[in-house]
DNA sequence: CGTATTATGGACCATTAGGTCCATAATTGG
DNA sequence: CCAATTATGGACCTAATGGTCCATAATACG
């Protein structure tokens, strides 16, 4: 073609997600972030569109890294460990007390953006179908009760995951989502 | 003492409120709100301080009016008929699948502003205690299992009422939601 | 080698942001 | 009725917003 660009487009995209991610998409602004990643602004609007199509692109690429990061690691090992594990992660047991991506895009603009609304439904549902898989292998092992309708479940885990994130951002008691979790798990069978 | 105000103080808080609620903080400009409800900026300013200020102040009447229709109506009735129409409320069956207030201000701004944050907080205890005290009433009545721990339980389903939200706002269908609700009230007894 | 094409830096733009100020109006207590 | 006090409208302010434009630089292809 003709002159390459000399930034890394995913290291900028990456960059923008870690910002969206910390403080949202309205109090984000766009000098403040391509001063942050050291990006023109031609560059930016030459490469990204528009501060709200940088947001989409951000959100694809969370959820293909860091989802889908999670998503492997659900399926690794035995499930109900694996499970419990992910509601951990979460539980700011370890580091990163953060929220989802996903959350923060769904509440923030989930109730006017219809393209923020599909990118999120699809990572929740990606999320979903991971548990569901790790559930019915569990049925398989005999870990989870065999009868149960391990889509359901799976919902149900979704919805448990999310709502302890809410706990978390206001600040509840470590301990007392953590008896929330054995609670959830005991529904599991 | 002096000269009298000429607007409905909570009136206006009002109508900050629904604008916070329905756009977030960021997103909703001073301007635009003071158009809105119909006040100058040297009024507003002498009564409520700052935009942040009467963020706080709209959340503090968020509390004390719809949080506390919502505990109030909890209340009432049969305990398990109880807990169910407060999750169908959210579930979107009746009209207004808006999410709680608090939600809001927990994702946009729990993550970095503490006075929102321990409002928040209070808010979702007062549920949570709302829940304790139903499901309490719930095992006298043998409704519910009388050994179980109801603190739990009812974070357990503060966690499930917000997560659930989240899904709404990302479009989940319905009856995955109303389905989750099922194993949500199985695990009261 | 030259030309078409793309990338870059940074000046520039209109609009809007939240917030201050002040002159004026209305009220109460003395 | 006067003085002290508070409320109001709206002009004004500075900084920041997202976005455009253009001259210049670099590259690939013919």
């Amino acid at each position: 073609m003709a002159r390459l660009r000399e930034f890394d487009y995913e290291q900028v995209l990456d960059g923008a997600l870690q910002l969206f991610w910390r403080g949202g998409y309205e109090a984000t602004s766009l000098d403040g972030l391509l001063n942050e990643v050291g990006l023109s602004k031609s560059s930016f609007y030459g490469a990204f569109g528009s501060k709200h199509e940088m947001l989409l692109a951000s959100l694809d690429r969370y959820i293909e890294t860091v989802l889908q990061a999670n998503i492997d690691d659900l399926r690794r090992g035995p499930p109900r460990a694996a499970i419990i594990r992910s509601f951990e992660k979460i539980l700011g047991f370890q580091p990163s007390s953060k929220t989802c991506f996903l959350q923060v895009c769904a509440i923030e603009r989930g109730g006017q953006d219809q393209l923020v609304r599909m990118r999120v439904r699809r990572g929740l549902e990606l999320f979903e179908e991971a548990y569901r898989d790790t559930i019915v292998r569990g049925q398989e092992a005999g870990q989870f009760a065999a009868d149960a309708d391990a889509r359901v479940l799976s919902t149900f885990l979704v919805t448990n995951l999310y709502g302890l994130q809410v706990l978390g951002r206001a600040n509840i008691a470590v301990d007392a989502r953590a008896k929330t979790l054995a609670t959830i798990m005991k529904a599991l069978a």
